[in-house]
DNA sequence: GCGATTATATGATGATCATCATATCAACGA
DNA sequence: TCGTTGATATGATGATCATCATATAATCGC
């Protein structure tokens, strides 16, 4: 067939959802690429048109990942001045919606630990993520007028993802989400966000 | 061979001294049974002798990474203090050696994304070793007169976590260290740990 | 020293998977 | 309307892996 001339294009993306959201569900290594097209509503022949490997498709699904991410950090924060803007933030980040979306949540909590064991560009394209988060966050703590923007930038990511992380581990509803509450509770007491402060 | 009495469990042991560094190191999904085994100076065919499945080996394995870990907490911590105690494991968990061993080091960091994929077993025995870190912490924190003592070790362990597993990402040398310190400093002022204060 | 016992080894088996070679098929230009 | 082209499909191929059946070998009780 000769489709309109983006239907490539169209294509590709759909996979690229598709592999996104079954690599933070299910992990890189346990997504098939079969599995993948599949989802896309192709069959697997048609995949090395698209990408030269499976390696490619995962960096290519991560950085996709990040664009979503990124959308959706304007999406929940656009608007809002700088305090109002990071209380939202974190309230989302550790909603227990979050918690439990984790094929469409944040990249970063979902695959942390998977990160180091993938391929140099893959690591590079994460990475490259993260420090974009941080530096979000870091101009709104600047606004905030705090100390030290970004060692705190740094830090709150840090208890974000971990916190995120560890509610998902943990099987007992109450204690996931007391983890939760926990990392909101002291955040919003770190930077002073409290109810009305 | 009839070996000497315990020879079975010393082998069991050595099995899961060798799964339990691959599986850090390596993940769940990339570490093969027949690699263990030949880790463990064994073939793969004995495997079962003492294992009934692969997920009861990364489940067991699991479970004695967080002994060595409880050992190793330990020894970082007696004889301390609270507050020195508390300071030398921050210190301890947020340094570049603990960073750089991944195949070693503490399995909540190692693992943390890869157990929302994991077995309902293995998971239970991950999030009994994630309450037990929150639980001595918090005694910690108890002794120092924290406010809250269990919601901060909560706060405290994810942080931890989520700064080591994002040291772990950064491929920039000099970004990965500043990840680090940038929480060290942080937990040491939130927790009123600094040099002498 | 011999036969039962027990730990480990050898060598399938079937499943899953990434990758690739080749086939089909529909529309566009001629 | 026909041949070319670009997108996707069908169907290998070889690799890796968990699992298991069966064989070997070494020591202990006798």
């Amino acid at each position: 067939m000769r489709y309109d001339s983006d239907h490539k294009r169209k294509t590709r993306e759909r996979v690229l959802d598709a592999a996104a959201g079954a690599i933070r569900a299910a992990g890189p290594e346990r997504v098939g690429v079969a599995a993948v097209m599949a989802e896309a509503g192709l069959t697997h022949g048609g995949f090395y048109a698209h990408f030269a490997s499976k390696d490619e498709l995962v960096t290519a699904a991560i950085g996709h990942m990040f664009e979503e991410a990124r959308e959706r950090f304007v999406r929940e924060t656009q608007g809002l001045d700088a305090r109002t803007g990071l209380r939202a933030y974190i309230e989302f980040y550790l909603s227990k919606k979050h918690r439990d979306a984790r094929g469409s949540g944040c990249p970063i909590a979902a695959l942390s630990s998977d990160l180091p064991r993938l391929t140099d560009e893959t690591r590079g394209v994460y990475a490259e993520g993260v420090r974009h988060l941080v530096a979000r966050l870091a101009k709104m703590l600047e606004e905030l007028e705090r100390p030290e923007p970004e060692s705190e930038a740094r830090s709150l990511v840090a208890e974000l993802v971990g916190a995120l992380a560890l509610a998902r581990v943990e099987p007992d509803a109450k204690r996931s989400d007391a983890i939760l509450a926990a990392s909101k509770r002291q955040l919003q007491r770190r930077f002073g966000l409290a109810s009305r402060a």
